[in-house]
Order: structure tokens, then sequence, then C-alpha cells
DNA sequence: GATCCATTTGTTTTT
DNA sequence: CAAATGGATC
């Protein structure tokens, strides 16, 4: 968040909240913090009673309204730290969230123990009542992966056939049910219809079972279990009442049904409820969010304030002209206007291109030219809306050899090196963690298989205890064949010793031991693949980080809740990354990419969403075109592979919907000149093979220094893909009579391997992909 | 019980 | 086109 990047936050003064100068200042605060506020802001920070929603424009400085405003109650002693419920949706957020208010403060943020992620709080306050849910206060945290394993075991404890109906599927469902705060018993009769002929809310029940069984919860029953205890525990919310006194809530337009609920359950308190954000910027409603919970907010809390932020400080004035028109598109919106603060600054431009590689190529270009010009790559970002089209870009990057950085992508903790460990650590810390048991019991391989799992299953479910309880009776039965039987041993004699050490040495040493002695490192070393080091090195990155951890139990907690890990800035390099991953971010040049139909808006958002889905591809529109301060560039390809096939796609419909005097169009839609059509090969030309490119030959001096940029993946090596796919013959020779749908009757002027150029009879000169034409 | 091949299925992603 | 999954085979 760094809405207000360009506003430099006011010195901080040091105000003990409660002390003498806290409280004098209460009665006339002149505090320098409020410096530099604009009136609205000013407005946001000051209204501490009652309900307040800050409609937060992009670039309008949302982040400092509700940092300033956290350090406002602080300092008139209004309320002590503990007493400040504070949630974002990520940890990045309440990282930052904690650091600007340290800043302003002077440091005691430290102190604010309820400021954090939906998930976070909503564990912690879990953890207290615990044994309301059925659960002890240790339990563990299953994230998709674990919940899908569970998942299937119901579905083979119950007969169903996984093909017809995969765990997967039920997952998502469920997820969608919690997200809605709807329980098994209250699952509607239309939605119990869509999983395994009506059984859906029956699994969702035996789930549920198995979970507490499991001493378990899944991200949903973070918020979902408070809510129960809240309701049915007048008691314990009145405590929770007389603790909160302020409630702050960041990218309200995120939120869903349940963490509504949730919300709404503990502002009864003291009503101070102060919720931020931007209707326009909900982009998350595929996975629960609820712009309806903004939309409503007024009749939510009656006698809300509400106070709009709309002076940008971000972007320039065609810029946000542009956003602003594009968005006035959508229907139901609570309406902001964006006042721009800076200059005019540059036209906003469109760029098509024939396919996608010269669509990589041109930015590619654009960006070595910004290079030159002096521009640092940091400042410069490529805002894709699927990951796939990012490859492209990786590639050509490879070619000419710049510097970039790819966000998103399979995460640290979601790898399978660092799952397999993790587990290891979970059935240490907790010998009844069945699901982490389940996963390295044969991993490294140790001759245990299916039959010895199964036996395990049957003694752990006849007997009602954990697999590894369970696998150490069957270990004493004699049921198992001698090999598997010792193998079982040899595994359970381990976790023995080191449970028993737990206590004994520093968990970062029994972390060593264990990943040591379980041969789990032996098994990466002796792994000839490619990426085994990659993922040695990987585990030793875990083990430093746990560090700074109490304790291993501490350590785990803290990855089940925090998925992300801090990817250091580096070296200079372009950004590449989703849309979706921008939110929140800014760069003086976006490019924007792929913006066609099918693509952007993505073809199923229509299908499955209709009006809506378009609408909220519109905003995703808006959140990419308000990422720029100076410049926004935005480019579609009339040719893209898609699943390994050439699609052919017309430009999107929200280029239609841009303000046309204060955007550039530097290539006419829908008619691409020759001089684009003569495809990817252009630039190479003059040298026999992409080897001899000079922009190879840097690549490969950039490789020799080793850089950590690898976020995702290193830079993909092309080996001369580029002429490779060159020499497909077309089965059109020059001449050749044809048809196109679109274009009607032709004949070929020209052929490069699969794409010809047709002089058709009515349309003129265009460039086709064979596949699209058939013999006249 | 492990390995290999065929089939499937391909937005966006946090906790 | 490629990754990931699951079934069939050794």
């Amino acid at each position: 968040m760094t809405d207000s990047a360009r506003t430099p936050p006011a010195p901080a003064p040091a105000i003990r909240p409660g002390g003498i100068a806290a409280r004098a200042m209460g009665a006339r605060p002149a505090a320098a913090y409020l410096e530099g506020l604009n009136p609205e802001q000013r407005h946001a920070v000051e209204t501490l009673d009652g309900p307040v929603l800050v409609l937060a424009g992009a670039g309008t400085g949302k982040t400092r309204a509700l940092t300033t405003r956290i350090a406002h109650i602080l300092a008139t002693g209004k309320a002590h730290p503990s007493q400040i419920l504070a949630v974002t949706f990520t940890n990045k957020a309440a990282r930052e969230m904690k650091e600007r208010i340290a800043a302003l403060v002077g440091g005691v943020a430290e102190g604010m123990p309820w400021l954090g992620t939906f998930h976070s709080i909503g564990t912690k306050i879990l953890r207290r009542h615990a044994e309301l849910a059925g659960l002890k206060s240790g339990f563990t945290i299953l994230d998709t992966d674990d919940q899908i394993r569970l998942l299937k075991q119901v579905l083979q404890a119950e007969n169903i056939d996984e093909k017809r109906w995969p765990a997967r599927q039920l997952a998502h469902l469920i997820d969608g049910w919690k997200n809605r705060a709807i329980g098994p018993d209250k699952v509607s009769a239309a939605d119990a219809g869509l999983f395994a002929n009506g059984r859906g809310p029956d699994l969702y029940a035996l789930y549920q079972e198995r979970l507490k069984i499991l001493n378990a919860t899944d991200f949903g029953d973070l918020l979902l279990e408070p809510i129960r205890i809240f309701r049915e525990n007048p008691d314990i919310l009145a405590d929770y009442h007389r603790r909160f006194r302020y409630i702050l809530v960041d990218e309200y337009q995120d939120t869903n049904v349940a963490q509504y609920l949730w919300l709404r359950l503990l502002a009864q308190g003291s009503h101070n409820i102060c919720c931020v954000g931007d209707d326009d910027q909900s982009i998350y409603g595929w996975r629960g969010a609820e712009v309806d919970n903004i939309l409503r907010f007024e009749k939510d809390f009656p006698g809300a304030t509400v106070i709009r932020l709309e002076r940008n400080y971000r972007s320039d004035g065609h810029i946000l002209a542009s956003a602003s028109h594009l968005i006035a598109h959508n229907e139901g919106r609570l309406g902001k206007t964006l006042q721009p603060q800076g200059d005019i600054g540059e036209k906003v431009t469109v760029n098509g291109a024939w396919d996608s590689g010269e669509e990589a190529r041109t930015i590619a270009d654009e960006i070595e030219s910004l290079q030159n010009k002096g521009h640092a790559l940091n400042d410069i970002a490529i805002l894709v809306r699927a990951s796939f089209q990012m490859r492209e870009f990786e590639d050509r990057f490879v070619t000419v050899g710049l510097n970039y950085r790819v966000i998103g992508g399979p995460r640290f903790y979601e790898r399978a090196e660092i799952r397999d460990a993790l587990a290891y650590f979970r059935c240490v810390v907790s010998p009844a963690d069945d699901l982490a048991f389940e996963r390295i019991v044969n991993t490294p391989k140790r001759g245990l298989g299916d039959a010895s799992i199964a036996l395990c299953h049957a003694i752990a479910r006849a007997q009602k205890i954990p697999l590894m309880a369970a696998a150490h009776i069957a270990v004493d039965s004699g049921e198992l064949k001698p090999k598997p039987r010792a193998a079982l041993k040899d595994v359970l004699d381990h976790f023995a010793r080191w449970s028993a050490r737990l206590d004994q040495i520093t968990h970062t040493e029994l972390a060593e031991i264990i990943l040591d002695e379980s041969g789990y490192t032996e098994m990466w070393k002796r792994d000839r693949s490619a990426d085994a080091a990659g993922r040695l090195e990987n585990l030793k990155e875990l083990v430093r980080s746990m560090d700074g951890f109490e304790n291993m139990a501490g350590f785990l907690e803290h990855v089940s809740l925090v998925m992300d890990t801090e990817g250091g800035a580096g070296s200079d390099a372009v950004t590449i990354m989703t849309l979706h991953a921008a939110k929140g971010l800014e760069f003086d040049t976006v490019f924007l990419s792929g913006w066609e139909e099918g693509l952007f808006p993505h073809q199923r958002s229509l299908d499955e969403s209709g009006r809506a889905g378009l609408e909220e591809e519109r905003r995703l529109a808006y959140v990419g075109i308000t990422r720029a301060r100076k410049r926004a560039k935005i480019s579609f390809a009339s040719n893209r592979r898609i699943h390994g096939m050439w699609q052919t796609s017309i430009p999107s419909r929200f280029l239609d919907e841009l303000p046309e005097e204060h955007v550039d169009v530097l290539e006419a839609p829908a008619t691409f000149s020759s001089s684009y059509g003569r495809s990817r090969f252009d630039g190479l030309a003059p040298f026999s093979s992409s080897y001899a490119t000079p922009g190879w030959q840097r690549a490969q001096a950039n490789r020799a220094a080793p850089q950590a940029e690898t976020f995702r993946r290193g830079p993909r090596v092309i080996e001369g893909e580029l002429v490779a796919k060159s020499t497909g013959t077309s089965a059109y020779p020059v001449g050749t009579r044809i048809f196109h749908q679109k274009f009607g009757y032709g004949h070929v002027a020209m052929v490069e391997g699969n794409k010809l150029t047709v002089d058709f009879d009515k349309a003129g000169q265009k460039h086709i992909l064979d596949s699209f034409v058939e013999p006249a």
C-alpha cells in the first residue's frame, strides 16, 4: 500500500498513549501527524465516533488515512493499542500498516496485538476458546492441499466415485459455503444438488466431523467458529465488545459474508467501526468477496458517516481521465470522481500487434528505450490478465538480456519439498497430525505402500486413535510383512527420538537433525534432476527462516497463516505480474498487455458470471490503469497461442470505453499494417540463429553473474525456439485460392511458416494463420 | 510397490 | 503446448 507515497509521512512524535502528554493533547490535538492531510483525509482521521465508511479511490492516500487514524486514536488517548482491532486481508498489508503506525507514533505499534489479517486474528480468538468449538487449543490449520486430501478420504469412505466427483470440486463448494457462512445444515437445495446427487451437505458435515477428530480447522473455520462462539456465548462476545473500542478494516470491498458477519458482531459493542475501501477495486468476487458489503454499508451500520477521498496523488491527468471514463461504464457503484492533482502528463497509448510475440518484442523495445533515457527498470511493470502471458515476456527478456522479476506463481511454502519438511515437523510437534504423517511416512521411499497405510488406517478408525498411534500397533501386531514392518518401526523410532529432543535442543537444530536422519535431504542429494539443487537450497532457507521463532510450534503457526515470503526488491528489474497481484502497487510506467476479447475481459468470467463478471473485469482494467504514475501503455495482439493452438481475437471492448481525447492510438484496431505482419522473426533476420543475436549474448553474460531474481523461476532458456518454429511449411503455396470465415475469398500472396499473407477479393491484404483458411 | 505412459485440463489467488 | 494426474504395467 503505497497510496500516499508522494506525500511524505509527517515526523513521528513520541507520545505515550494514555500518558499525560497524550491526554493533554486529547483536549486540543494540533498534532504534527495531522499536518499535510487534505480536508477529507483529516475528516476520516478525526471522525472517531460511530460507523465510518471511507471510500478511497485509487491513489488517494487510503493507507495514510487509516494509519493516521490509528495514530490519532492512540495519541488522543481514546484507546490503548490493545483496544484497537485492525484487520487486513494480507500479511503484507498488516506488516506495512504496523510499520507506518510505528513511524507515526514512535514504536508503539508492537503493542497492537489485534492488528493482523482476518485469519490470524480469527485464529487468536479461536485458540482462546477452542474447547467451545470442539477443538483443543493446539489445533492445526489445514491449507488447501491438506483439505483436498482429507476430502479424498471422506469421498473414499463414502464410496463416491472420485472420477466423477473430484475432491477438488467439493473443496471449492465447501469453501464457497464457508465464505457465505453457510453450515452443512443450511446449504440450499440448489447448492446441494451440485455435488454427487445431493450428497454435498452430507459430505460437508462428514468433513467437519473429520476436522474435529483431527483437531484441525481449515481457513474458513478460523472465522466461522468464532462467529458461532460469539453467537452462542453472549458473555464472551460482551468481553470482546469491552475490549475493542475501535475497529478498523482495510480493503472492505474484498470482505466476504463470513467476514462481514464477524465484523458486525464485534462492532455491536462500540459501533466505532471504520471501513476503508473502494468498490471500484473489488476484483476478488470469484473467491467470495461481496461488493455488496461496501455498497450496503450505510444500511448495515445506520448513522454511518461516508467520506470520499477523491484527490488522486498518484497518476497524471490523462491516465486518471482514462481510468475514470472506463469505470463509469459500470453500474451499481457508489460513484467517485478522481481528481488529478498533478500534471496532465502523457496520453495513454493503445498499440495493436499481430501476435503475442510481436507484442512482447515491442514492449521490450520500448523498455530498452526508456532505460536508455535513464528510467529505472524498477519503475516499470508489465501487467497481464493471465499468467501464461508472462512466458512470452520472459522469453523475450532473456534473448534481449533485460533484467526482470516475476511476481506470483507457486509460493515458497507451497513447494513440495517445503511441505514435506513441514509435515515432518508437524508430526514431531503434534503426533496426531494424520495428514502430515500420511504425507511423509513413505517420503523418501521406504517401501511402505498402499497396503501398509491401509492397515494403519483401519486400526486408527477401529480404535479411534491417530494414525501414528495406529502405526505403532501395526508394528506390534504380526499383520505386516517383515520388510514394511521394519521400515515402519524405523520411522516411528525416529519420531519418538525427535519428539523426545523437542525440549532439549533448539528447534533449528532439531529441524536439521530431522531432515538429515529421515533421509529426506539425502533423497534430494541423490536426485539427478535439474531442480534438485534448488530444492536443497530451499530446505536450507526454510531452516534458516526458523531462527526468528520461539519454538517449532510457533514457527508452524506462522507458516500456516503466512504463505508469503519476503521477496526482496533486489536489483533493478522490470516487474512482470498479473493485474490481481498489482493491486495496491504503483509504477511510473505500466504496460497493460493482452487487451483482447476473451482474454480480457476473460471469456470464463463472462460465461460464469455474466454482467457481474464483466463489471469485475472492468474493475480489473481500472485497477491496472490506475497503477501508472506517468505512463500507461495498453496493447493487444490479434493472434495468440492458447493451449498450443493459435487463436485470433478482436481487441477488447474496454478499448472502446476509453476516452478518445486522452488516448493515442498507435496502431488502428482491426486493420494491421503490413509492417507488423512480417511476424516474429523480423528482428532476428540478420542473424543466422538466435544464438548470434547481441541480446542472446548479453543474456549469457547476465546468467554468468548469478542474480537472485528467481521469485518463481529463473529466466527460461529458449534454445533456439525462434528458429525452430519457422521451418514449418504451409499447405497453401503462393497463389492458392483460399477461403476465410471472416474475410471471404482471396489468394495467397506470401508464405512464412504457417503464416500467410493473403490478398482478399473484398477485404484487401491480410495476414492470416493457415489454420484459419481452407482451400476455396 | 515403483515406474512409466496416457489422459486430462487447463483465469485471477489469500489465508 | 505443457503440467499434472491417474491408471496400467513391470
